[in-house]
DNA sequence: ATGAAAGCGCTAACAC
DNA sequence: GTGTTAGCGCTTTCAT
């Protein structure tokens, strides 16, 4: 700059200007101070300008896995927010292990970012207390514990009472619940809306048909394997990771002709034979919220904001549902039983959340 | 710092000293400091630290588009390198815009970043050549135009190669290649390997089996429309969003009985029916590598490394490639026929790629 | 419209 | 083992 500024025979200040886009600068000066910049290949330190002005003008992203379509789409949404404010997005994942999420956060918090954007993965964010006036932060998909911070979460409870009283209109009532771990809040929520939907309809909770660990494509045969002795007719997956495992599971242990509905949208759920019916979800929504979240508590300190967010969240039906034990025989080819209503269905071809591909 | 400095009554230096692990401070003046930093409740600013320095501890991962699976594998495998040496990894989504390139890599460059990593959308990068002095930049999956750097790129004519022949050696003649677009490098080579395959096996190319634009579902229906006017038997998909897009649309358009190959692993292509085969090509390792090699660049700066490394690639045959035309009848219920092949084949659930949903 | 000086929080380089 | 000085590149404040 000090370069610039000799070249230009003006002050370092005046440079400064320039690409400030200061209006005190005379028109014939701004020029000769272009053109200096220009000859000698001069950029801005945005490091500098940042330290200077104590706020990186970057938000933290810190989600379990960023490579799981679900946290992938929330960072895409956040991104479309931050670019339209010139804010770069730094994306962590956490993680499987809980005990990680601490000392990553606050890594990443130290960095000054103007904002924190987390789907935490421990059941305990009071270490974030000391944190809380410096920089926003906001929990998206799943609300914070011992912590009292903005969040945007769904409506778990409410979307598997959907899913679980979908199941039971279509005759079912050995529905069996599969899950990741209930020390992550929606699936413990998700288990109350399934526990709750069977209780309205009058059917008994019966602890056999509920496992999890499908967190993993092994945990998913497992868990199916014990729910399989509880001779279940269908199948509500808790979350899209378990669906993504739980689906060639049944493939594998021959179960296919288990009717399912999933909580959340995946890629692919509508090319499957039977297409899936899933409760869609919206990610990359949840993180244009929290990011503009995040610019609304800046620009207004003082203003209050509802705490917790519930977005409502809606069953898209296509055929996995449909599908009837007792109509095929076990195996594959109960799987190609159900392919004529699956593929002609008007409603194979839904594409309804923004997991898919591309727009 | 003053406070902590003035509080255990040291100099700031010492602050400094204790938090960086320096080794000359007395046991007794670390206790104090370390009790004064707790009780102030002082955290060392990140911003002032890499300001000093002159480079952020954050490598830029610039792809075009951070939700798709292909892509945040990538990132996913800069993550796992980045976090153990304290790098933190920012994001950026460049859209399917080619204008839109520079202006995005050179506001991250301008961070003064530890490294960058991108996967480009245009097709003239010299307008990197004015930062390759100071930030040192790896290129993944496309090879930069214009612009020497390194990159790690997979055997994309050697993989399309593969996989025409494979469809080939079905006895399959008229194979059509359904693709994005041909100004990125990626499909440009996929197309050269394909001709070269039919060429190999003395059948003729023909244009009217070739088409673009299957980035989008709308657009991977009309690719097929077009085809289809062809009468192909078989598909070859230029890359997984392709695929993605490709696959719901032969159902919705009754070309199911297509045989296909595709070129990149995807979410689910195992539980399709028919499981699909492709060229399996392992972008968390291209991340990983790509990681490494920029850490490798700043640890040795005067050594020579290869700019250009291509990893090979392999073909997972699991059904779709077993399709046949001949074999089934129009519409939907040749995805039936087929059914208890893929099914029950033990190729089905083969999991080669790190695409897959959890680990 | 332009410039001079001071300083953001931290750390090399050098005393002591 | 600990303190002092100076400065990273920029911007704020206050003159001029």
């Amino acid at each position: 700059m000090h370069d610039v500024a000799a070249a230009a025979s003006v002050s370092a200040k005046t440079v400064s200007r320039v690409f400030n886009d200061d209006p005190h600068v005379a028109p014939a000066t701004r020029e000769r101070i272009l053109r200096a910049m220009k000859e000698l290949n001069y950029v801005p330190n945005t490091l500098a300008q940042t330290f200077r002005s104590g706020r990186a003008p970057v938000v933290g992203v810190a989600v379990p896995d960023i490579a799981d379509p679900f946290f992938s789409a929330i960072a895409r949404g956040v991104e479309e927010v931050a670019v339209e404010n010139n804010i770069a997005v730094s994306v962590t994942s956490l993680g499987d292990e809980p005990s990680r999420e601490q000392p990553v956060i606050e890594s990443l918090l130290r960095f000054q970012l103007t904002g924190l954007i987390v789907a935490p993965t421990s059941n305990d964010q009071s270490y974030l207390e000391r944190w809380s006036g410096s920089t926003p932060m906001v929990f998206v998909d799943r609300a914070p514990t011992r912590f009292a911070g903005d969040c945007f979460v769904e409506d778990d409870r409410g979307g598997a009472h959907t899913a679980t009283t979908h199941l039971i209109r279509h005759g079912h009532t050995r529905i069996g619940f599969i899950g990741d771990t209930l020390s992550i809040p929606t699936t413990h929520n998700r288990l109350e809306g399934y526990k709750a939907a069977l209780d309205d309809a009058g059917i008994p909770y019966r602890p056999e048909l509920v496992t999890f660990g499908a967190r993993s494509a092994a945990g998913a045969i497992a868990s199916l394997e014990f729910l399989l002795a509880a001779g279940p007719t269908a199948l509500f997956s808790s979350d899209a990771r378990c669906s993504m495992n739980v689906i060639p599971g049944m493939q594998e242990v021959h179960s296919a002709d288990l009717a399912l509905v999933g909580f959340g949208d995946f890629p692919m759920a509508n090319a499957l034979r039977p297409a899936t019916t899933v409760i869609d979800q919206n990610p990359s929504n949840l993180g244009r919220l929290a990011m503009n979240r995040i610019l609304d508590r800046i620009a207004s300190p003082a203003k209050k904001f509802r705490r917790r967010t519930v977005l409502p969240v809606n069953l898209v039906e296509r055929a996995s549902c449909l599908v009837s034990w007792e109509a095929g025989t076990a195996g594959a080819a109960g799987v190609a039983a159900t392919v004529g209503v699956a593929g002609t269905a008007g409603t194979a071809g839904n594409l309804p959340s923004e997991l898919r591909p591309a727009v």
